[in-house]
DNA sequence: ATCATAAGTTTGAGTAATCAAAAAATCAAG
DNA sequence: CTTGATTTTTTGATTACTCAAACTTATGAT
């Protein structure tokens, strides 16, 4: 049984390649991403791969095995189901589902996972439009890009926010940009950086670009919940 | 912020201080009960003093200090009410929760301890009938005693059951002793050390008195949720 | 091509927990 | 009382992390 600190590493890990695919993830990426300093993230490589979890090589980083992306995989899904749960059952904000997730990511059995996951009717995503990770390791792949590369004139549905930072999210919710908001995007205003928005409610807004590009949008038309299961 | 492992300790020298109350809580016991060696205990029971934690003498055990109690109600407030919540709310058999909430019970926030509370409104015992410490760390003392101890004749009704072991408590399910049932003692057989009982369904059956210390009853007829509130 | 800077690794040490086994203290009979 | 059994403590080692700081490797800019 892992401890939860390997849980952490090997998360941190497979979140690292998700956003650069094909890459390996560095030493750095996961010290600063886990708050610890990168020795001590040299010394978990080393215990990790011994364990044969990752593949590393000194200076280069490490990517995930089977047996370290199944893992991962697990630790990603109960993060995410515990995440909705809260926010479905238990009425949390979902700005502040993220470190309670945290910790019971760890501490909760696959038996409780599956009772929540089954109770919330078995959720593609979290509330943050992240995919859940199915029992077998399947991950939905959303046609999602981010908000900050569309062009005027198009419209668009909030899929997902890849930031977890709770003012952020806060930030998301006073604008109205919630995933599931539908919306069209009026301008590209390259000189100031921003984009010119019109929410499904009507309201208007400009959002920046560096925030633009936390936020995925599913452009609206395609195939509405369009979805590739992919073995990822 | 005290370590998972401290929590385990304190909450397991509070059980015993309430099996027997006024003595001091024996290192072979915590021992025992945490699955640890002695050694291990008695190395804790001075970190613990050096804390204030507990008052701690050599060879004669230890006892909680105010601070020591107020950590440990707490632990066995989360505990017991993640319990009742895993009954209530995902549908657990309560001869099932015990080792799932051994893990949350060091994992949950104050914060969420406190939703489940308002979700379950404010209850008073958890599935078991152990009494759920408060925010504020008083603890409920109902008017109980031991099956074993009842003399013939008396009306009773099931409050709680002291033996957390799954096998035990599904044999209270079968015989349908859970808390809350109705029963009437036909008669004592001194001779055999057992009890004939009637419950309030109408059946009857015969336990014996091992079993039946660890059933705790209340008289019907008494105040039907007689009880004090003690600073416990 | 070299050289400063950035990134990563190594080393040595510390903390929190554990155990096995030796040593010491307590208790209960006789 | 003394003895023998039980309980508890001590000792020395181990595991799984962590950091700070010295050292090494890689990168990119001139």
């Amino acid at each position: 049984m892992p401890t939860a600190t390997v849980e952490d590493y090997l998360k941190q890990i497979l979140i690292g390649e998700q956003s650069a695919p094909g890459e390996r993830v560095a030493t750095g990426a996961v010290a600063a991403a886990l708050g610890v300093t990168p020795g001590s993230v040299t010394a978990m490589m080393k215990t990790l791969a011994e364990a044969g979890l990752v593949d590393y090589e000194a200076y280069a980083g490490a990517t995930l095995s089977a047996a370290g992306r199944r893992l991962a995989l697990h630790v990603l899904r109960r993060h995410r189901l515990i995440e909705l749960f809260l926010v479905e059952v238990l009425g949390y904000d979902w700005s502040e589902v993220h470190d309670e997730a945290e910790r019971l990511e760890h501490a909760v059995s696959e038996r409780l996972v599956d009772r929540i996951d089954e109770m919330l009717g078995r959720p593609a995503v979290d509330p943050h439009g992240d995919p859940i990770p199915t029992a077998a390791g399947q991950v939905a792949v959303p046609a999602v890009v981010p908000l900050a590369g569309v062009p005027a004139r198009r419209s668009l549905r909030v899929a997902r926010v890849l930031d977890q930072d709770a003012g952020f999210l806060r930030w998301i919710d006073v604008t109205g940009l919630a995933p599931g908001t539908l919306l069209h995007v009026l301008d590209r205003d390259e000189a100031a950086g921003t984009l010119a928005l019109e929410l499904g409610s009507g309201a208007r807004l400009a959002v920046g670009l560096p925030a633009a590009a936390k936020i995925l949008v599913a452009l609206e038309g395609d195939q509405p919940s369009g979805v590739k299961r992919a073995r990822q």
